[in-house]
DNA sequence: GTCACTGATGAACGGGCGTTCAATTAGCCT
DNA sequence: AGGCTAATTGAACGCCCGTTCATCAGTGAC
């Protein structure tokens, strides 16, 4: 029996098999993410897509209004899993808020989420952010929810912490920062630093932010024209 | 007189105008340059290329042996030019180590540089470098030069400040993944974050850094698996 | 067993792509 | 003034693109 070429009770190939939009759909996510994680975006094609989970031509637009909507859904799913795992991890950790936080940045430099392929849906994302209003909001939801994410995990820290007080807003934007650029970078270039550097550096920042808290040294000149 | 059409002393239209062939890659690079700002690189072909610097198609390939030749070489500039603007704000502050530090981390955050244009030539230029060995040469030698310049204002920043030994290169790493990752962050969505609270990011994660040291604090639990 | 519903097919359309190359011509040198 | 040469042109080639739509066929209800 060759799964790929189903088969009647009569023996005749059939054309193909039929599957509730729901389950279809998410075939075409799947198989659209592998595009863009082995080909990226410039050569990620409806007919790519289709080749990759074996189905014809025709059947995205049967299921999709345009090639943009079927790429917001697959950001929409790929960002929620991400969020999920590295949420997963500082859940399961076991100690106090700092333990929960440390695990989730250990987490950002596991080999799951340092991987180029990784990279290269992102990179087809954000650079579709700015001629798909469809993407672009997905970037802010998406986007919206890691930030809180670390939010929550930095006023966890503060309330246990209480001898700082801490802008757990602004820590989780710069935090959110050094996590994107080093896992960039590092996907662009494995070679600069290790994971584990990576990771002591975003611990160093957490450190630092409530060893001195934020902003409350030398006011530096401020900017006189930006 | 119109300058689009240059005319013969006999009045005759000309069809066009030589240049030298430095010349006239200049003019492909800067056309080149607008078109990935304004369009992105999936949009970006030799066509609009050649409409935007106003000649004619075969152009390109009269002066390059590929499109990704002539973008490698947009990389280049560009880099170049954006790095000689951070390190010549360093260079132009008054003061000690720290204000250049200061100097060049303000500039990160000057409107040259927050330009949702430049980060479309950006995510050009980082899509690019897993399918061009020329374009990934590229960003190593840009990006190496990049943390080399950071290095080296924090070098001087160890020097100045004997309190604490620093890790110049680490920070280095940390410093630049914080502003990529802040950068990035702004131009993808400029309403999450002001960009004088990026600037107070970086400098919060300096003053931390000299405060508590590199990777001083408890050495938490380390990962067991990546 | 048959029928209607709808998921699935794949040819066709109009267009853009990077590259090639024979022909043209601008501009310097004699 | 006229020739040389190399910069420039633009048609042509073969290919891939997203979308449309008439047609087919698997499947569940009866």
């Amino acid at each position: 029996m060759n799964e790929d070429s189903p088969r009647s009770s009569t023996g005749r190939a059939r054309k193909f098999s039929r599957q509730a939009p729901d389950e279809r759909r998410q075939t075409l996510i799947s198989a659209t993410l592998r595009c863009l994680a082995e080909q990226g975006a410039e050569r990620t094609s409806i007919r790519s897509i289709c080749r990759e989970a074996g189905v014809s031509l025709g059947l995205v637009n049967h299921h999709y209004d345009s090639k943009d909507a079927l790429i917001a859904d697959v950001y929409e799913q790929v960002s929620n899993d991400l969020l999920a795992t590295l949420d997963g991890a500082a859940r399961a950790a076991e100690g106090d808020a700092r333990e929960r936080l440390s695990a989730f940045i250990r987490a950002s430099f596991s080999s799951v989420i340092l991987d180029s392929g990784l990279l290269r849906v992102w990179l087809s994302f954000w650079s579709m952010t700015h001629k798909s209003r469809l993407i672009a909001e997905v970037h802010d939801r998406s986007y919206g929810a890691y930030r809180q994410t670390l939010e929550e995990l930095l006023n966890g820290l503060a309330r246990e912490d209480a001898s700082q007080r801490l802008d757990a807003r602004l820590a989780a934007i710069g935090l959110s920062g050094m996590l994107d650029g080093l896992w960039l970078e590092w996907c662009l270039n494995p070679h600069t630093f290790t994971p584990d550097e990576g990771i002591r550096l975003c611990e160093a920042f957490i450190d630092g932010l409530l060893a001195t808290g934020m902003g409350t040294g030398s006011p530096r000149q401020t900017p006189h024209r930006n």
